[in-house]
RNA sequence: GGUGAGGUGGCAGAGCGGCUAUGCGUUCGCCUGCAAAGCGAAUCUAUAGGGGUUCGAAUCCCUUCCUCACCUCCA
């Protein structure tokens, strides 16, 4: 598979031949997450069901970055700990994305918890003369890292001359960043230089290095993280190590809202919990992977709302191979969709392939729903041929993450019992009776689909959006 | 000012030298007791403007205009 590498600039292939080592810039917790923050996960976690699915073994690592002034400062005007507010916003962190259908990394790395290897890595990089001591704390020296600005393309002289790096007299240069502060207050850390707080980019280098290793495959976060954190993150881990850092560097463009982007210190995000219950995970994971994710989108409520009517093909398509009527498909029909079934899987892949390209794998589902919805439409989905789609549908489905609302047993056999009486009623002519059924299957979240000789039936996700 | 990414039909969004995806929307229709859901047909022949290269360009080159992001914390 090929990514676009944002260091190098170009796409590269990504080496599955051992296993693939993924860290992903986490969250600050501090507040709730956002939908920014949930197309950035989302992404990566496509990226690893679909790596998954092709039995490549993949190591997946997410950070928390659990220790910073906006936690602090939080933490002061609740006047609790720092440590109750990340507790906290962890907590609310897995039963969001838990919600979203996003599989757990296999670990997620607290800045708290890795103190002595920031601290060993500072060390060292005071020893190799790449940091120094001053009366604020220690500083990289970033005049000492010769590709400093390679992954952010920016020049050295050009960010001195512009006006807006920190202003920090006890630097011996504007660009240096703090590898470590002193501080008074909690929550603080003893250090060889004195008691206090690592800086925020030193953490990703340790934990990245301590659960990766050197040189691992990709390095992913979103766009804003290019400059400065991963820049900064390139010069201490290669300067500590003296190897490349990682192969390749995936970033995730922008949600943007009514075309700004959304930020939350611009204070117009929407959190993942109003658009979950607005939305539900599926549609936003649809939205999600609509476009590039190179990319920018935007949070227009109309693009939401056409994803609900997409949904409910895929719910429809899906309802009718399950329920399809146990007979042999006519052999044109049959060569047809097995034809249909194997392009539209070939499309799908071969979409993800080249650069993960999400908007062309989703196209190609799509079309896969839409030639079962044919055949169902016009009575000749039957279930030789939903033996042919359905594994297929099933998988385009794990790797996007999607997933179908089921009914129990007991439900089942309501839903039938129901539309047996239902059936009555309308061959008696009774269809205010029969009507009233419906409406009370209805209220069950079920949606009857009259076939010409039959009755199926559907379960549809509750969309907070729809009332 | 610097750097990067873009400007594609009413909208979203692929394609990145030839065969002009895909979806949504809109209109009409099929189906139905009526709906719903689904399906069909029609609509839409788009590639920011101007040059050039080429037998041929949305796709390559030059240029003009415009948008967004980053250059401070941000996913």
């Amino acid at each position: 598979m090929r990514i676009f590498d944002t260091l190098s600039v170009t796409e590269k292939e990504l080496d599955t031949s051992d296993r693939v080592r993924i860290y992903l810039c986490g969250v600050t917790v501090y507040d709730d997450s956002h939908i920014g923050h949930t197309r950035t996960i989302i992404v990566f976690d496509t990226l690893r069901r679909f790596l998954e699915f092709q039995g490549i073994k993949v190591e997946f690592i997410q950070n928390f970055t659990d220790v910073d002034d906006k936690i602090i400062n939080r933490a002061v005007s609740e006047n609790v700990s720092a440590d109750s507010i990340s507790s906290r916003y962890i907590a609310n962190y897995f039963v969001e994305f838990d919600r979203l259908n996003v599989k757990r990394a296999d670990v997620y790395p607290k800045a708290t918890e890795h103190i002595g290897d920031m601290i060993g890595l500072i060390k060292t990089l005071i020893e190799k003369n790449f940091a120094y001591v001053s009366s604020n704390g220690v500083y990289f020296s970033v005049s000492k890292f010769h590709e400093y600005g390679k992954l952010s393309k920016k020049k050295t002289d050009e960010l001195v001359s512009g006006a807006r790096v920190e202003v920090d007299e006890t630097k011996k240069d504007p660009l240096d960043f703090a590898l470590w502060k002193f501080a008074d207050g909690e929550p603080r850390w003893q250090s060889p230089w004195g008691p206090g707080r690592p800086g925020w980019h030193i953490e990703c280098s340790a934990m990245s290095l301590k659960y990766l290793g050197t040189d691992f495959e990709i390095h992913g976060g979103g766009r804003d993280l290019i400059f400065p954190h991963h820049e900064n993150e390139i010069a201490q881990s290669e300067a500590y190590s003296d190897k490349n850092f990682a192969k390749i560097w995936m970033h995730v463009g922008m949600v943007t809202i009514n075309g700004e982007k959304m930020s939350k210190s611009l204070g117009n995000t929407k959190s993942v919990d109003f658009v979950l219950k607005k939305w539900g995970a599926n549609i936003i994971r649809l939205f999600c992977l609509s476009g590039h994710y190179s990319k920018p989108i935007d949070y227009a409520e109309d693009m939401l709302k056409e994803t609900i009517t997409k949904w409910r093909q895929v719910e429809n398509c899906y309802y009718e191979l399950v329920l399809s009527d146990n007979l042999q498909a006519n052999p044109e029909d049959m060569t047809e969709i097995e034809r249909t079934t194997n392009e539209t899987k070939k499309e799908f892949i071969d979409a993800l392939n080249s650069d993960f390209n999400t908007s062309l794998a989703t196209s190609a589902f799509f079309k896969l729903v839409r030639a079962t919805n044919q055949l169902a439409a016009s009575e000749r989905l039957v279930s030789s041929i939903a033996g042919t789609v359905l594994p297929v549908l099933e998988q385009m489905l794990d790797i996007l993450g999607l997933k179908i609302s089921k009914v129990t047993e007991e439900e089942k056999n309501k839903i039938n019992d129901l539309i047996d009486r239902r059936n009555m009623f309308r061959s008696q002519k009774k269809f205010q009776d029969a009507d009233a059924i419906r409406k009370e299957i209805s209220d069950m979240g079920i949606v009857l689909i009259d076939h010409k000789k039959k009755v199926l039936w559907m379960k549809q996700e509750r969309i907070g959006a729809e009332g």
